[in-house]
DNA sequence: AAAAACAAAAGTGTATACACATTTCTGGCA
DNA sequence: TGCCAGAAATGTGTATACACTTTTGTTTTT
């Protein structure tokens, strides 16, 4: 893992605006964030670069860099690709399922658990979106790994401004299920479940909402 | 689209890797690809920077840039993906057929064809490459094109060193009768044509050889 | 002659400088 | 008052500078 200046700045913005601590439509300065975090804005550039290339930040020429706000229909796409991708991960990973994976996936369940019940709605939502990337890194498939968790992270720009404590909590139930179904070895059922979470996750977004902008150094720090 | 000095970069250099030219392992020096694209650094950097987000190149800490040379066991976790997300595809397309994307993607494989005939190697794996991409963007799902546009694209390394003309027409055979079971709206058999299609240009892959530097400029020529 | 130590060269990593574009502010005009 | 024009300020885009690291080549030592 490389942790130079410039990924360190990379995720603490991809943290900030997931969290929702950073807008979407937020101006991101090249010189103000170059001071947040102490450094030039040569890497904070390199930063916002990377950034834009994972779709969380959009690059205007000569207007500068902004927090995205993925449109209805970008987030349609998305959430088809994944049900795509995740229901044929979720089939071969039954072919291929031991008990201490469906061990590690309960120990994670269980962390969403303490998540929800604290109310803490940031813990929650990256646990929630990281139970797909572990069934990826379970299946041993680092490349899946990672495009999942581009995908899931360009999501949470959507999700977390519209999920509610209530959806969250059904999502859990639903990776539960998902669990049993993966211990079962129903490889139809899973395919079915998965399928089907990723539809209410979908459904569950209310994609009419205005946002309103936010300050760069009050959301860092 | 950005037609940005690095944005020219990154195209000439994906250009390069994916035809071969630059081959696995190559160093890439900042000041070298700056004379030669007449500017400074700073935008080869960028560039190189972006390259190494696609899994083109690689950059080693404090040692620069080289063409990306992935590991047998990446490769093949990137054709497991593929085929998780194209099977589905080919699915979801069958319920969206008309007739002019059957038009559409007769026209691409007529394409091909005139490649392989005039036994263009860099054309005809591109076109090769691309006819997947055509799919997802006659899906009108964008995000879908640009994902398996990276996918296709890392693949290239690897498939371009070792497809063989066979394997080219071979391909192309099976574009053609997957077309047809799209054009026939036969959802099953265009999923197992796809699984079977992505399966066997990954076996015609032989995974081992070796493969010599190359010169910068010579490549770029 | 081979290996180790040192010196020179080349290259990367980050900061800074400056040209040019955009935004914001101000003053004049209708 | 409201609007437009022009000027100052702010910000981005690219080039350059410089410190530090790696590589390469040379000399010394065994």
């Amino acid at each position: 893992m490389e942790s130079s200046s410039t990924h360190l700045i990379v995720q603490a913005l991809t943290k900030a605006i997931v969290e929702h601590r950073l807008h979407p439509g937020s101006k991101l300065a090249e010189q103000k964030l170059a001071n947040h975090f102490g450094v030039s804005r040569t890497l904070v550039r390199q930063a916002l670069l990377q950034l834009s290339q994972h779709r969380l930040v959009t690059l205007e020429p000569a207007r500068g860099a902004f927090v995205a706000a993925p449109s209805v229909s970008e987030a349609k796409q998305v959430f088809a690709v994944r049900r795509m991708l995740e229901s044929e991960m979720a089939r071969a990973f039954v072919h291929q399922v031991t008990p201490a994976k469906i061990k590690a996936l309960k120990e994670h369940i269980a962390q969403e658990n303490r998540a929800i019940e604290l109310e803490d709605a940031p813990g929650r939502t990256e646990l929630l979106g990281d139970f797909h990337v572990r069934i990826a890194e379970l299946m041993g498939n680092a490349v899946l790994a990672q495009l999942l968790g581009q995908l899931i992270s360009r999501c949470a720009l959507i999700t977390l401004m519209y999920q509610t404590t209530g959806a969250a909590t059904h999502s859990h139930d639903e990776h539960a299920e998902l669990v049993r179904a993966f211990a079962a070895k129903d490889e139809k059922l899973a395919v079915r479940l998965m399928n089907e979470h990723l539809l209410h996750v979908e459904e569950n977004l209310s994609f009419d909402r205005k946002i309103p902008s936010n300050d760069i150094s009050m959301a860092l720090a």
